[in-house]
RNA sequence: CUCCCCAUAGCUCAAUGGAUAGAGCGUCAGCCUUCUAAGCUGAACAUGUAGGUUCGAUUCCUACUGGGGAGACCA
């Protein structure tokens, strides 16, 4: 238990106690007023605000252990309660700040990136990319159990599959891009072998032979996009799920339908079949099975996460670019009408405008202005990359400025933190080669101001964790990344950790499990922690 | 026309309805005989407009302005 919980639990006892009351209150973390606040007197809503939280911190006060973890409280402003931790806290809660999460139950499921096998990944790939890396870092740290998902569109029957396999028999030019190009060059023989053995089964149609083409090269383009993300963007996936493979000609979509149907959930109109969305939510109905029979992308998506919710997760997490937001509220909808249990939570990730100079762009493949992940990878290098996308939320507009993103690399907040990773290990080589790190001794000892800070910030560490794993804002993590590494560098100008006297155990103590920390977070972030720079 | 997202410092971004709105970059002024100066210290600079809810609004609601996205039997 970490003193904040201990806080919340304190004061939930005490309000009850005095007012008969459970509010929700809230114990924050702070640093102008103390180490804690708690706004509990304002919500309260039983007289003067100031008087009730003086009421209250009286009543806290006649409990000893309270008074052995908080060394004073404070009413203040307009009727906060403020509190700062005696060393006996700051003691327990950095015994444990780097202690396992308790595992939680039920298995969560991430559904990231799963770009089209239409062409490489672009930048606007880079955020849903890295934010869905680090959060289910976050979550599995935190004590769930995480599966992280691709899906991959390649159905033979997809429009965009069969505009692909159009392209690479040279009758088409969507998605014709150079690499493109290259692809459909080195797989001439094969698509030659199976246009000519078309022509002999005559009783096909030429838009199967698309769809043959079309997943075939689709095929190839995804083995690249695999090996890039996890080569080079440092992603894995316990689960890539091939829509040709794992869905279709499964009977899925049958199933799904004669669902639909025994609820009355559908209707034809102009030969096609339509899905009544409408009634459910969303803006209007869909259509899920084609007058030419073949079924939608939107009946693709509902059979897909049939099967994932038929996999029992407690929760099931899609991570979207925003040019799919319109499709949150059908998908709402279907999982309604399907009555799926558990929870699904739909992340948006707002697009990249690209900007050169004054002008802002759109940023679209059509525009021929697209950037793609890898070159930016080589321009910018992983570390400041991931850094530069997982900085920031993701429901904010992004303005891509390539000078900008190349300055950032030479300029990126990520070398700091590194570099105070790579100051502590310096130190800690120089420990080894005297006397070996000593093992953990207490802190409570340590009492100069940035030794207390680093120590403060130290322990924040769990919640920012749970804070995290909670609410998804990923971003949290960089910001708090930073600002541990500002008050090691603060430390580490005022306070001298070799041949220190009788605080260098203590220390060494403390540098070794700030490194620790450093790491983990990096590590969280997907960011490397190199011992030197 | 309808729906969604966004608007905070010169630039890129923070701030579960809280107290004195924070960082980085840029600008200006300082600090290296001392565990890595990729560092530290200081200065200047900001909530698009108008209402509303609230003890309290950058945050919630309404309208407006500006920017982006979606509105296919594409995915």
């Amino acid at each position: 238990m970490t003193t904040r919980d201990f806080l919340e639990t304190e004061l939930k006892k005490v309000i009850f106690a005095l007012y008969k009351k459970e509010i929700d209150f809230e114990v924050t973390a702070e640093e102008r007023f103390g180490d804690y606040a708690a706004n509990a007197a304002l919500i309260l809503r039983a007289g003067n605000p100031k008087e009730v939280a003086q009421k209250i911190a009286d009543k806290l006060r006649m409990s000893s252990a309270f008074n052995k973890y908080i060394e004073k409280t404070e009413v203040a402003g307009p009727g906060f309660l403020n509190f700062w931790l005696s060393s006996a806290a700051l003691e327990r809660d950095f015994g444990i700040l780097d202690r396992k999460f308790a595992k939680k139950s039920g298995k969560i499921n991430l559904e990231f990136i799963s770009a089209n096998p239409t062409g490489k990944l672009h930048i606007g790939h880079g955020r849903g990319a890295f934010y869905g890396d680090a959060l289910s870092n976050v979550l599995a740290y935190a004590g769930h159990s995480v599966e992280r998902e691709y899906f991959i569109n390649n159905s033979k029957e997809s429009a965009q599959i069969k505009e692909l396999g159009k392209t690479a028999l040279g009758e088409g030019t969507k998605y014709l891009t150079d690499y493109v190009a290259a692809k459909c060059a080195a797989q001439s023989a094969k698509l030659k072998k199976l246009s000519t053995s078309w022509r002999i089964k005559t009783h096909k149609l030429k838009t199967d032979l698309y769809g043959e083409a079309g997943f075939l090269l689709a095929g190839e383009i995804q083995k690249d996009n695999k090996k890039f993300i996890e080569r080079d963007l440092g992603i894995k996936f316990g689960r890539w799920y091939s829509e040709e493979g794992e869905l279709r000609g499964k009977k899925v979509f049958e199933k799904t339908q004669a669902a639909f149907k025994k609820e009355k959930l559908v209707y034809e109109k102009d030969g096609a079949v339509w899905l009544k969305t409408a009634e459910f939510g969303d803006d209007e109905d869909r259509v899920i099975v084609r007058s030419d029979k073949s079924y939608s992308y939107f009946l693709s998506d509902i059979a897909y996460h049939a099967d994932k919710f038929r996999r029992g997760y407690k929760q099931v997490i899609d991570i979207w670019g925003a040019d799919h937001h319109g499709h949150v509220k059908r998908m709402e909808a279907a999982k309604r009408m399907l009555g799926w249990k558990g929870e699904m939570k739909i992340l948006i990730s707002q697009l990249v405008t690209l900007k050169e100079g004054e002008t802002r762009k759109k940023f679209s493949k059509r525009a021929g202005n697209v950037i793609y992940l890898a070159d930016l990878l080589k321009e910018v290098g992983i570390d400041a990359l991931r850094w530069f996308f997982l900085d920031k939320a993701l429901n904010t507009h992004m303005d891509f400025d390539l000078e900008l993103a190349k300055k950032q690399s030479a300029e990126n907040p990520v070398y700091y933190v590194q570099y105070a990773h790579a100051r502590i290990s310096s130190i800690l080589k120089k420990v080894k080669r005297k006397k070996g790190a000593k093992k953990q001794v207490a802190i409570a000892g340590l009492r100069h101001p940035a030794e207390l800070a680093l120590i403060k910030k130290l322990v924040r560490f769990p919640e920012v964790v749970e804070d995290t794993a909670t609410d998804h804002q990923v971003h949290r993590l960089t910001s708090y990344a930073y600002a541990l590494a500002y008050a090691f560098s603060v430390f580490y100008r005022d306070v001298r950790v070799l041949d220190s006297g009788e605080n260098e155990a203590a220390r060494i103590c403390l540098i070794v499990k700030t490194q620790k920390i450093l790491k983990t977070v990096l590590g969280l972030l997907g960011v490397r922690a190199p011992d030197e720079m």
